[in-house]
DNA sequence: TCCGGTGCTTGATCTGGATCAAATGGCAAA
DNA sequence: TTTGCCATTTGATCCAGATCAAGCACCGGA
């Protein structure tokens, strides 16, 4: 049923199971001394502003105070927590998520490297959702008031962090369309394709991805239940629409997918 | 089946139909020279930052280059447009909505006076939603690179700017916790206390508001047909918990609505 | 005053997704 | 290898809200 392809992506193929070399080249930092440079990381475009001077990114070098390890299931931050940093992922993949009082949760997003989190925080000076490890990550944390210190002098920084703000309200308005307006093989398929998308972006296949997050937590981020995720799923693999193997996902027709999200008027 | 207060709502009273005296006293200004300024506006401590010394107040006054007339149904901006400024809204009330491409629209949000819109802008330069007036309204328009340039010099004006746009992320979140796990009367009880909650802190009644939208913009808002958002009403007005004229609302038991959105845990 | 349009309510029916319930399959610990 | 725990799939049924369809009320303009 499933081609070869999922076969090698089970075993650490083409997937985005590991981090690209580049990165991960970096995560093992010598004991003791750890050197945090902005400058020579590899997902500084993704997470810092471009077309700096040497001078300039000398100083952003400066905004990371240090990193901090999570483990697989671990909080980076909970709701309630003091909001001190942001958070630059430098490797693994996160979810935040809220609760209502009565204990009902939603996801409010999936989080991946060279993304920032914890934006939430800065209202209020205190996290209003949580922020959860899906697989063992690394993040360098960023002080806030070091973050708005800076942002006076590098005015480069100052636009990012406002671009970046501005970035997570549009998305937040993309969720809300799905939310109120579509059906749930519309969601599922919109879903996928910002994954994808999200991870060719970071040098991964188009067309395959691994899912870090269970089919429960694609139901709340998608507002579904976990059945109904998985139905839809077995409805795209029916279709012939994507092969499914546990979270080894291959979109083999992309564009139908898209027709899903944005179906064609046939006028 | 109402009592007197909903007719005395209904021809200007006590509801938020015009805006509180101390605003309306300043909206007729002198045809010609515009004055603007922050400074004196009593909406000040809505849209500003607080505690700013006398000299920052002045030069916050610079901020808003002029005020905007909108006549309800017009726009204020669209998708599309170049993003040039924030907008704080002096009178009126808009909606800001999105479009997906084959025709759905969801309401994103409800604006009224002392908030910010056009936020969305910023990552794009160009805006992703339209913004459109509900009733006859006025803004002021703050170029985004002026707000910019200015953060520099005023520290207090940066840190507020971030807050904004924080606030409206966390906002947006709860919206999303409505959208994705909450039933049909969780979803209008926790809009009709929201919207209370707002008018409340602009000088207006805890307990009776004038709905500036239709049914269907609810709806679009809440993820719910325009006949679900009335039948809900319907249903509220039977339980006793609200009083609906028209758009004239009246919530008689706070309690009960706020028990709908967290139900108590009978243990 | 009447008239037409738009927004709202209400009823009847339908249905997508929720809920309840098993069964299966992978994976980690022993 | 066995055992037990989850995560997932799949089937059967249910129901909240959508859809379809009238009818009504208000409002602005002639």
């Amino acid at each position: 049923m499933l081609n070869p392809v999922n076969a090698e992506l089970r075993h650490g193929g083409p997937g985005q199971t590991h981090a690209p070399k580049a990165v991960t080249s970096i995560v093992p930092l010598n004991a003791g001394a750890i050197k945090v440079a902005c400058s020579s990381c590899n997902l500084r475009e993704l997470c810092m502003p471009l077309g700096l001077s040497h001078e300039e990114l000398e100083r952003i070098d400066g905004l990371v105070a240090s990193r901090r390890k999570i483990k697989r299931g671990a909080s980076l931050f909970r709701n309630g927590d003091k909001f001190t940093n942001l958070f630059a992922i430098r490797t693994g993949f996160f979810k935040t998520c809220i609760a209502s009082e009565d204990g009902r949760d939603q996801v409010t997003g999936f989080q991946m490297a060279g993304e920032i989190i914890g934006l939430d925080g800065i209202v209020n000076d205190h996290h209003t959702c949580d922020a959860v490890a899906l697989e063992d990550a690394e993040v360098c944390l960023m002080p806030f008031d070091r973050i708005e210190e800076l942002s006076i002098e590098v005015h480069a920084l100052q636009r990012h962090v406002h671009k970046i703000m501005s970035r997570e309200i549009v998305r937040e308005h993309g969720v809300m369309l799905l939310l109120g307006s579509m059906r749930a093989e519309e969601r599922l398929a919109a879903f996928l394709l910002n994954l994808v998308q999200r991870l060719h972006a970071r040098g991964f296949s188009q067309s395959e991805l691994v899912l870090r997050m269970t089919r429960e937590e694609i139901g709340s981020y998608l507002g579904l239940k976990l059945e109904t995720v998985s139905r839809t799923f077995s409805k795209f693999v029916e279709d012939g629409i994507v092969e499914v193997k546990q979270r080894h996902i291959r979109l083999v027709d992309t564009d139908a997918l898209k027709d899903i999200v944005n179906p064609k008027v046939c006028s």
